[in-house]
DNA sequence: CGCCGTATTGAGCGCTCTCAACGAGGGTGG
DNA sequence: CCACCCTCGTTGAGAGCGCTCAATACGGCG
């Protein structure tokens, strides 16, 4: 038997969550931040930003759910991350004075702040709160790319799709979440893209899931049933 | 025609090279470093660490080849980076609290500076050049991290091994090198285990690659022999 | 010279991808 | 309100890639 916390510890190594608390920092320069950032409403399926775009700020997502991918030359697509609420992104770009590199849109209609690149800047090198943050959340970012890519050089598609329905049911965590059972609410291309593999392969995998009781399908929602035999399957 | 221009700047995408550079420090920083640091000699295969281990300092490598990897349960592994001269860790993993993630292993004899893990982070805190510099050079890894997670989960192994070579003739050039094309002296299975295949299937596609005069081999080593041609394979 | 670890080559199998067809569901326009 | 279309999802078949197992060759070292 495998314990809850076994899993969740492992399953740790591999997500990311929201490590950037902007409500952390002291009073005076919270209200700095009031002053220069916008409240943005999205709608589904519109696109924030575009890979290769100047990173113009640091948007911080306030409610609903954004997707973050790498459009390839051949028209493959990678989604990288599943961001939800809390997530804080575009500094990165900024700070290494890049142009964004993957592209993010919208999954659900979203609420967001955005902090202006410049304002943003300044913000970091003075505040050493801010920057510390920085610093521990890049660095355990990095422990959980390098362990992705473990996954992604050397294990099959029905481990990695047990890791990812493990990873998503952490993110679509939410008010409606009973015992730990998410509702996986992704569609089958963006799924697939995700796990990094076709449509019909995932389809494929899917069913076989279902037949082994692993997970239980409601329209396109997907719920798990076993967190054990799952994280067994995703052998990590 | 393809500039290399453009080769070496579509590879930087997703070339670890060093970042941290203490001798651009304050003088009283460094003078204060050298109190704190030892020097370390290592012999070829030797194991520095251990992933799981304590992470008791910060390592810079002074000369040789060292491997970054991880291993699994089922025994494979995954080599992540290829660190030669000038590149600093060890940092991320106290920065974050983390135990090392990956083993470190010497591909040559090598020569190191040890700066304890307690001073290390005395001097994060104080030294405003120093963390902007993490912050920078983390900032850009994980660029390269996403760029390579795309390569592993969508590209196959001729893709992967060309793109590979690319990078570790960056990585390998040193005074011997003559027109940019280095000696890259990486046994099969190191070779293998970084791309993410089997020997067999390497030693498959690195015949192929002979075949098509990408390559030339003498003994263990490798040489580029056409770098257009190799990157129109990487297709990235 | 023999041994052992590394490299190469071959054969066969299984996994994953691609192509193709069909079904389900949602949206649009008549 | 219904017919149609378009997208998404599922299922099937076949091909190709990459893995595993097995045998052989090579090379350094005792």
């Amino acid at each position: 038997m495998i314990s809850k916390g076994h899993i969740e510890k492992a399953l740790h190594r591999f997500l990311l969550l929201p490590a950037i608390h902007f409500d952390r920092l002291p009073l005076n320069e919270q209200e700095e931040i009031q002053l220069h950032s916008t409240d943005i409403f999205i709608k589904k399926n519109t696109i924030l930003f575009k890979q290769g775009k100047y990173t113009n700020g640091v948007y911080i997502l306030k409610k609903g759910k954004m997707k973050v991918y790498q459009a390839n030359y051949d028209g493959s697509i990678q989604i990288m991350f599943i961001y939800s609420q809390g997530e804080v992104f575009g500094h990165r770009s900024i700070i290494a004075e890049e142009n964004h590199r993957a592209s993010v849109s919208a999954l659900e209609d979203c609420e967001l702040t955005f902090i202006d690149r410049k304002y943003f800047l300044e913000l970091v090198k003075k505040s050493i709160s801010l920057s510390n943050q920085l610093l521990v959340s890049l660095s355990h970012e990095f422990t959980i790319l390098i362990n992705r890519i473990n996954v992604f050089a050397q294990r099959g598609i029905k481990e990695r799709l047990a890791l990812t329905l493990l990873i998503l049911n952490e993110k679509y965590k939410d008010e409606h979440t009973l015992k730990g059972i998410s509702e996986i609410k992704l569609s089958r291309t963006d799924l697939s893209n995700y796990v990094g593999t076709s449509t019909e392969n995932l389809a494929r995998t899917l069913h076989l899931f279902k037949e082994k009781n692993l997970i239980r399908v409601q329209g396109k929602s997907i719920f798990i049933e076993s967190f054990e035999d799952l994280f067994l399957l995703a052998s990590i």
